[in-house]
DNA sequence: ATCTAAAATGATACCGGTACCATTTTACTG
DNA sequence: CAGTAAAATGGTACCGGTATCATTTTAGAT
């Protein structure tokens, strides 16, 4: 924990040392296209020569510019979400902003918090995902005079901008596709509700599709567990030992449709022989297992470039002039279902 | 995007509508104990009113310090450091600080560029993922004048804390127990061994067991692979089509351990009967499938726990006498070998 | 060589917090 | 009730960049 005691150089040591004035020293780093070459290259220099680090909380206040896009994504073990963001990442490097990220594990009150920290830090644009916001974290991000889009869910009237899939019709389609391979007790293995838009649209799709083929909604062929593996295992458990079982499975995640196809195996059932089973998201996994999983295909990547070049235009000042981005599933047919 | 044409308010803002000094404002939004009670509710009332928002640039100039931990992961798809991520995150939250991540990629110029940028926002502390830095890097960390934690592989002399454990140790260990077992050809399908330490010494530990039971090493038993499912089954299928297969698969990571249980699955083998898998990491999924994985564990959340306090002690001036944290690792004995 | 427009450079102030030190107010003591 | 220490509060300056506008230098035209 070798601590100098000596200051670190400033952009006006910098400078001195290149013989110009702390502004053209700025405007030499920051390549401007007002400086003579000759006087970058002295600024440069010295700027090596006394290792120079700018201070961007410096740059920061004066501009008011972070260079900062701060997301908020519900949990940091989904893989689905890890793709997204990375993609935003990817997309957003060359132009120069940095990802502050923060997980608000459903929770709005964390989300709340996670917003107030972001504008405290000026970020320059914030991403949500969502769009079940407290109505504290609604005010603030009304007022917060900064891009903001809402992502994976498509929202009537997002806040801002938004950029993401239907999920009810996603999850509608996949039940009628079961429905038309004949399947007639088709049970939901969903994840938690609150405070999740994405799993309350897949439920509401799932139900639309029952009604629309005017079979009944039976509460005991659906399932609200934590998205994860070992949930997806005993949901299915417990709709196997039900007197009259399902002859499918619509998990709302490739986890939970993996823990599933899991159990299944356990029990000896072969899928999609005795019962069918899909999933959603097209996870890594989904392709590669015994057998492969049908389920739905989200354009993780294409959302997160989405996402970013929304920021981009908005930040570069260039009105976005569409405010709902639909970017559309796919739904994968494999084996088991 | 309603941007609001008028300026946000100020401390200054607060502390004129609550009558008292911009100071003490500040003193009453921090809780440093020095403002008596009831002005701090005036000042509380009157940062409620008119929006307040600090501006962390700000405080982070005077104080010079941003409340901001930096860390660098080598990719944000592998769960294993995402839990690890978490722990510190949750274990910092209290604290008031906030995590800024980055992701390598394993690519040391990506990493300088990182540190660099963490530099400028003036990060508090930073924690790195390995030890194998540039040169300009190392330069950079040493005179950053902030704790530095290399975290996840021990390392004789860190730059500063190392917190982690011996991979070199653990891949010994598993190699051992697969020989102690009987088996003579034990193969290693390994990770990418550039730039990424922890890959280098599970190849060590695995050549060093069997150098220490007086086998030979035969390169044609050893895949270097990216860390992906399907590369797993891939070496497994290489693997199997030699003149002389394998009994034994030690993978090192659970990811891949799975893609070659996959691919045994696929030609009909039995494991552990006909070959025996053993992976690394613990992963979730490792308990889940049949057969249940041999693999190594890692103690993810207590590494983000030490992590977080060394972190913390450091920047409470608290001298950390412990330069490196072994924090242990334990071979978990399941079914697959 | 002279003039003018464009290109470079610079002086000053400001962004919005807080450190530092001085001053005022409060609470306690005898 | 004075006297004193402790508790609150405030004035001023500063953190390290850059915006703004003024000024100087350069390059091109005549």
């Amino acid at each position: 924990m070798q601590h100098r005691s000596d200051r670190r150089a400033t952009i006006r040591d910098v400078a001195k040392a290149a013989g110009v004035s702390p502004i053209t020293a700025s405007r030499a780093m920051q390549g401007s296209g007002l400086v003579r070459p000759k006087t970058i290259e002295k600024v440069v220099q010295a700027a090596k020569q006394l290792d120079y680090i700018p201070n961007l909380a410096a740059g920061t206040l004066s501009t008011n510019a972070s260079h900062l896009v701060a997301v908020i994504l519900p949990n940091m073990s989904n893989s689905i979400f890890a793709d997204t963001l990375q993609s935003i990442s990817d997309s957003l490097r060359d132009s120069g902003y940095q990802l502050l990220v923060g997980y608000s594990d459903n929770s709005p009150e964390l989300e709340e918090l996670l917003v107030r920290t972001f504008l405290s830090r000026r970020a320059d644009a914030i991403v949500m995902t969502g769009h079940m916001h407290s109505d504290e974290t609604n005010t603030l991000l009304r007022r917060a005079g900064v891009p903001i889009v809402e992502m994976w869910s498509l929202n009537d009237k997002p806040l801002d901008t938004c950029v993401g899939i239907s999920n009810f019709d996603a999850a509608r389609s996949m039940t009628e596709f079961m429905l038309d391979k004949g399947h007639r007790r088709v049970a939901f293995i969903g994840g938690l509700l609150k405070n999740n838009d994405r799993t309350q649209s897949r439920l509401e799709g799932y139900r639309a599709a029952l009604e629309a083929a005017g079979l009944d909604y039976d509460p005991d062929l659906v399932r609200e567990v934590p998205f994860e593996f070992e949930h997806g295992s005993l949901a299915m458990r417990e709709l196997l030992a039900a007197r009259q079982k399902p002859d499918a499975v619509f998990a709302a995640s490739d986890i939970l449709a993996l823990g599933a196809l899991l159990e299944c195996n356990q029990q000896g059932l072969s899928v999609p022989g005795d019962i069918a089973v899909a999933g959603f998201d097209d996870e890594r996994l989904a392709s590669l297992i015994k057998p492969s999983l049908t389920t739905i295909g989200v354009p993780r990547q294409a959302i997160g470039e989405k996402v970013a070049s929304v920021v981009l235009s908005a930040l570069r000042g260039a009105p976005v002039d569409q405010r709902i981005f639909d970017m559309g599933f796919t739904l994968v047919e494999r084996e088991s279902a």
